[in-house]
DNA sequence: TCGCTCCTGTACCGCCGGTAGGGTTTTCGA
DNA sequence: TCGAAAACCCTACCGGCGGTACAGGAGCGA
């Protein structure tokens, strides 16, 4: 029980990395077993094929990035009281993360698999889909705290506005890869950051 | 020659095709050479390896690529003299014109090589990295027009603002596909153009 | 007619995903 | 503590695929 477990996560581990490097068909089952020191039995023991494989990797990435969202914005939630300002600070606060790992940002899994759509079943695009929709819901309620208190400069669709928070992420991810500049993503992050800014900046201004 | 030619070109198109929606992975030799109606022996001749088909298509690509962007943006700037008002009318040609995609866009190749990058040479990946640079120069040069003009109501930085562009249309192809809403893409394009219009919009109006 | 381009045909190698099935150890609850 | 289920290992095999090797042939221009 708690042993397979523990296999099962160690071969997620090196999956995600190896997919997230190579994607899903340049990943063969053979390497995973031979850098996680099992056998091919076991392997499919605990998944019994490669696209069961994705499913699980999928599902655990999806949940860590949103326990990281929550903690980002929940924080910044805690810090200012305006949802304004409290957006901003969560975007300040993600980009710093980011800014902070060593190697840039690994990449993401729910891009890999857009890039691949046909080699898995429709459970798998399926979970993908509710992943960015999850994404939209989550930005879209903050959009709409801060559209409750302040008027924006330029009319915008709110569900447009939110997605626009996963396209820069996944954008500025996709340029920070082919540029080999980390920074730049977190440095993308911070440029939406200011036009998010400018949009609720009353328009008269000293 | 031209026989070579025509053959090779249509390698290279079932070959797009294929590897837009299953990946360079998930794309096999025979699967193309079927489909195409050649041998294995005659696909060998016109590439000596993958590898060698994978920059032949990212090449090809990019030329591609250059050619819709050099062609969309010259026409607005045959329609509009100033720098700002022309490339926010190329903004919203771009968006048009990915609106009328059927089955909406296809995929990045460039966006696909960067999730892949451990399983092409060094050479690839340069290849991949100046097409990003040569995006960041364009639309730079686009940026500096507009500076000598006008005054952006916010600092930011030249480059990180010509790579937005870049962000938007890579991040918005994935959450696109990831959606399964072709329309997203040329709505977040919009997106984009209402803030670069906020951005050097006056600061006074009346 | 020569030679070059552009292929076809055949045979083969080794890796990989996946299957089959038997055997062994580890773990945990009754 | 014992028994059963969980968590593996071992061996053998299949077919597909990337890639190699090499022999040969059709068409075509000089």
């Amino acid at each position: 029980m708690r042993k397979g477990e523990e296999t099962r996560t160690r071969i997620l581990d090196v999956a995600e990395a190896a997919v997230l490097q190579k994607g899903f068909g340049g990943t063969s089952i053979e390497e995973l077993i031979a850098e996680t020191g099992i056998t091919k039995s076991g392997f499919f023991y605990h998944f019994r094929d490669k696209n069961e494989l994705a499913k699980a990797l999928l599902n655990r990435y999806i949940e860590n990035d949103e326990r990281i969202y929550d903690e980002i914005f929940s924080r910044a939630r805690d810090l200012m009281d305006d949802p304004l300002q409290s957006f901003l600070l969560g975007l300040k606060l993600l980009s710093e993360l980011l800014s902070d790992l060593p190697n840039g940002h690994p990449g993401c899994l729910v891009a890999t698999i857009c890039y691949y759509e046909r080699l898995f079943d429709r459970e798998i695009q399926e979970i993908n889909r509710q992943a960015a929709l999850t994404w939209r819901r989550r930005f879209r309620g903050m959009f709409d705290d801060i559209f409750a208190v302040y008027t924006p400069r330029e009319h915008l669709d709110v569900d447009q506005l939110a997605d626009m928070v996963s396209t820069v992420i996944e954008g500025g991810i996709v340029l920070s890869k082919a540029l080999k500049e980390p920074q730049s993503l977190p440095d993308q992050i911070l440029v939406f950051r200011s036009f998010v800014k400018l949009l609720f900046q009353p328009a008269q201004r000293a």
